[in-house]
DNA sequence: TATTGTTATACTCTATAACTATA
DNA sequence: TATAGTTATAGAGTATAACAATA
């Protein structure tokens, strides 16, 4: 693997830096690109106080409503545990309210208040930018394929 | 924007639930494919205590040897501050070692130890079978698309 | 027994500000 | 002034284990 391949000075700090092996690993750009797309959405909306975690959450209660704390995690890949203080955060904001489960003294039915869908409509937009901003190199079908192709890695594997 | 589509009722609970706006957006799922090969890849590295980040170090530093800790931060995206805990972690494992760089008292010229080129191998093996696995639904051209398309992601868009 | 939600805790990555010593 | 490395600290996401109340 090392045997008579062209060699870089011992002392790289003068020329460019070899990505090498990293750049054939999906793995690596999916999480720079992940943390590139995190980073941005976070300057974009910190006024807003929403974070894509709390986004996802909204999103999903306001096509959802009515759903619980454990579904609305499954459903984003949060665990039980860490879903608390996310609820927590949302309906300390009024931005969500709880509703009793008739038959389910357990659980908790998840709303969107007024404000909550006027919160996830302000942020549905500010992200559309920061989407076209961070994508702006990639076309209509290149962002779909893009989607599609990042949908067929598979967790369970 | 919420007039006369088809509602979902009001307890989801028993149905499936709709991802409906999230399922267009690039960052949803770069973030969720981004945290399941996180997590695979930790899995899969556990016993050897390399994480994602430690192994784009080791990477990094077999083809630049002697390159320093600031320009092999700035080449991953990690802060100078964070560097020194990581660097510590793998000096302290004997993977990594420092050399002083004549002629500049301030910075280290950082090398893989035998260790550290033994324990990068080994990695990079476990690493392909991960990606093998993970991507075992994408073939050779989509995965080498799927870096492209995320290499076009613009940070500093 | 299983499920819903909770508490407590720990680890990793990321971020900022301020410091030192050298350049 | 700028750079290399450091310290301290904070925020966010993720992970596990154990618990109470209910199904």
């Amino acid at each position: 693997m090392t045997e008579r391949m062209p060699q870089v000075t011992a002392d790289a700090n003068q020329g460019e830096v070899r990505a090498g092996h990293l750049s054939g690993l999906v793995g690596y750009h999916v999480r720079r690109a992940s943390n590139a797309m995190v980073a941005d959405f976070a300057e974009q909306l910190q006024d807003l106080g929403i974070r894509p975690t709390l986004f996802a959450m909204l999103s999903i209660l306001s096509e959802n409503p009515g759903i619980n704390q454990g579904l609305l995690g499954r459903t984003l890949g949060i665990q039980r545990a860490n879903m608390v203080p996310l609820v927590s955060d949302l309906m300390g904001r009024g931005l969500i309210e709880r509703r009793d489960v008739p038959g389910d003294k357990r659980a908790f039915a998840l709303h969107l208040t007024r404000a909550g869908a006027a919160m996830f409509e302000q942020c549905h937009d500010r992200i559309a930018a920061h989407e076209d901003r961070m994508l702006s190199r990639l076309d209509e079908a290149e962002r779909d394929q893009l989607i599609d192709l990042l949908g067929k890695i598979d967790p369970d594997a």
